[in-house]
DNA sequence: CTTGAATTGTTATATTATTACATAATGTAA
DNA sequence: TTACATTATGTAATAATATAACAATTCAAG
């Protein structure tokens, strides 16, 4: 019989514990980058006490690619493409602090050209473009 | 008689406080991007003693242009062009963790056209490239 | 000189993250 | 199945990073 590994997206999602479900369920319904020990007030009533708990599930998650760290912020936040295979785009609002990721295929192309330009064999990127977003601009 | 203020470089560092002078000195003459904490142990002989007088110079030394913080690292390093211009990029090895300051000027125009193509109107940007540098390949 | 901005010194405290250790659950292979 | 390794958990303690608050000083601008 066939091994029992998950191999698509949803398996991927099942063969989550449930302390990374909680977590991850929680940034996916966040509209902002959250903070660990925001994250460990918030799930105060689901059982999760210490903030190892947190961490670890943060950490689980972010290699699995379902969330980022927001280093600048020290703030976490889901994956909003399919896939960023650790290459990572977002702009950050200087104002208010809203963060959006960037959809990557928007940038490999140009991405790429600038390492070849440069001549650099890199493992990954993480690119971070400080802005002022729309509510801002307009206050 | 013309403004007293500092106009050039040279200048400028003149105008440095001395705790400044003393932050900027170790982080130029540093291989490796340096922790508040350990700046902070390498100076209590030259008289600073309190973290908040090392994260006052990193400060303002940043504000100026005169070091950049290397964020996923918690680690400070002297700017190796002659002006970034708040616009950053970087190469760090992901075995090492050694950190490379890129020339900004052979960025910029691969920089510029990927912002032009996704439409962004930035503020500033921060290019992280993760590598594998030339001795850690070799090892 | 006087004023206001920037800098300093110092203590205490807040925030972010990891170590250490014991236990339990899960996956893999003989 | 058993045995073994791997991964995940729970909990307490502690380390590492960064800021708040307040008094005192320096220094240039007017
Ligand atoms: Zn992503
Ligand atoms: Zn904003
Ligand atoms: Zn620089
Ligand atoms: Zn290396």
């Amino acid at each position: 019989m066939a091994s029992l590994k998950s191999h698509n997206k949803k398996e991927q999602d099942l063969s989550l514990t449930k302390n990374q479900k909680i977590v991850l369920n929680l940034l996916q319904n966040s509209s902002e980058p959250l903070k660990a020990y925001s994250i460990l007030d918030s799930l105060k009533t689901e059982g999760l006490k210490s903030p190892l708990q947190i961490y670890r599930a943060l950490d689980k998650l972010e290699k699995l690619g379902k969330i980022h760290k927001i280093e600048s912020k020290n703030s976490f936040i889901a994956c909003s493409n399919s896939n960023c295979a650790r290459n990572t785009a977002f702009t950050i609002c200087e104002s208010c602090g809203n963060v959006k990721e960037l959809k990557n295929n928007y940038l490999s192309d140009g991405v790429n050209e600038l390492i070849k330009k440069n001549k650099m064999s890199i493992t990954r990127y993480n690119l971070e473009f400080y802005v002022l977003c729309k509510n801002c601009k307009t206050n």
